[in-house]
DNA sequence: ATGGCTTTATGCTAAAGA
């Protein structure tokens, strides 16, 4: 079963980007972050023998699961806080593996009520996989985190050192779901620096490859038993008019 | 870097992203 999880920052102006990709790489789910819009265009995508959940919201978020097999839509809502109305969360059950599509909040700046959002949003997170972990389904969570795990998955972590995405108590809330029994699939295999996920598009962040890692696949220990690989795609960064997130895979035997 | 791009919107400047 081969997962990808991409940000494309607006699916409307990505479209065909996600379609030429989708073609190339066949997986069969995409998980997809920051669509940025109300409407989805399902009928692209269903051409492409995909079926489609999404949660849209107009103008910021989103967030879309695409399956080559039948999709069961377990929730559109992170519990915890009725009030959320921000289009983040996305869970999905697919061959038996629970699906949790997340973009977790920016958190910038972090002297707003934006910081403590993103810190409430993770402990939700941490609670609902809490629940989950007591079943026997096999789940992942995977997305784009807003998290920078290590000084190794950021270019400079001096430049990064007050940010939302670095902070301590950031990194220690996603630890702390981490710590809950889950594996980070491309650390598990490549432990390694450099292995970014994100380029900025100011300054040519791109060209220098100052990236950062904050697009995360997280599986529960059954999954992690079938992880065979994960690797980060850079290819689409380098298109004309890209994201400046690039796909990350995972392939899970059976 | 109180932001050098990029995207969206009761739009032509402001807000958000990371």
């Amino acid at each position: 079963m081969k997962i990808a999880s991409w940000n494309v920052n607006s699916i409307k102006t990505r479209l065909d980007h996600v379609k030429t990709w989708l073609e190339k790489n066949r997986p069969d789910v995409l998980m997809m972050q920051e669509l940025k819009g109300e409407v989805f265009p399902s009928a692209e995508f269903e051409a492409m023998g995909y079926q489609i959940a999404y949660r849209g919201q107009k103008a910021y978020n989103g967030v879309a699961t695409l399956s080559l097999h039948p999709i069961e839509i377990i929730t559109d809502q992170l519990p915890g806080d009725d009030g959320d109305e921000q289009a983040r969360y996305l869970e999905t059950k697919i061959n038996g593996v629970r699906l949790i599509n997340i973009y977790l909040p920016n958190g910038n700046p972090v002297d707003t009520e934006k910081y403590p959002y993103k810190l409430a949003w993770m402990n939700r997170l941490k609670s609902r996989v809490q629940d989950l972990r007591n079943d026997l389904d096999p789940f992942l969570v995977a997305g784009d985190f807003n998290v920078i795990p290590r000084d190794e998955d950021c270019y400079d972590p001096k430049a990064w050192a007050n940010d939302a995405l670095f902070l301590p108590q950031t990194r220690a809330a996603y630890r702390a779901i981490l710590n809950l029994g889950l594996i980070d699939a491309h650390h598990a295999l490549h432990p390694g620096p450099n292995n970014y996920t994100y380029w900025d598009y100011q300054a040519g962040a791109w060209l220098g490859n100052k990236g950062i890692r904050i697009d995360h696949i997280l599986l529960s220990p059954l999954l992690a038993d079938r992880l065979q690989s994960c690797f980060i795609d850079r290819e689409p960064r380098g298109w004309d008019k890209a994201s400046d997130h690039t796909p990350i895979l995972a392939i899970l035997n059976g």
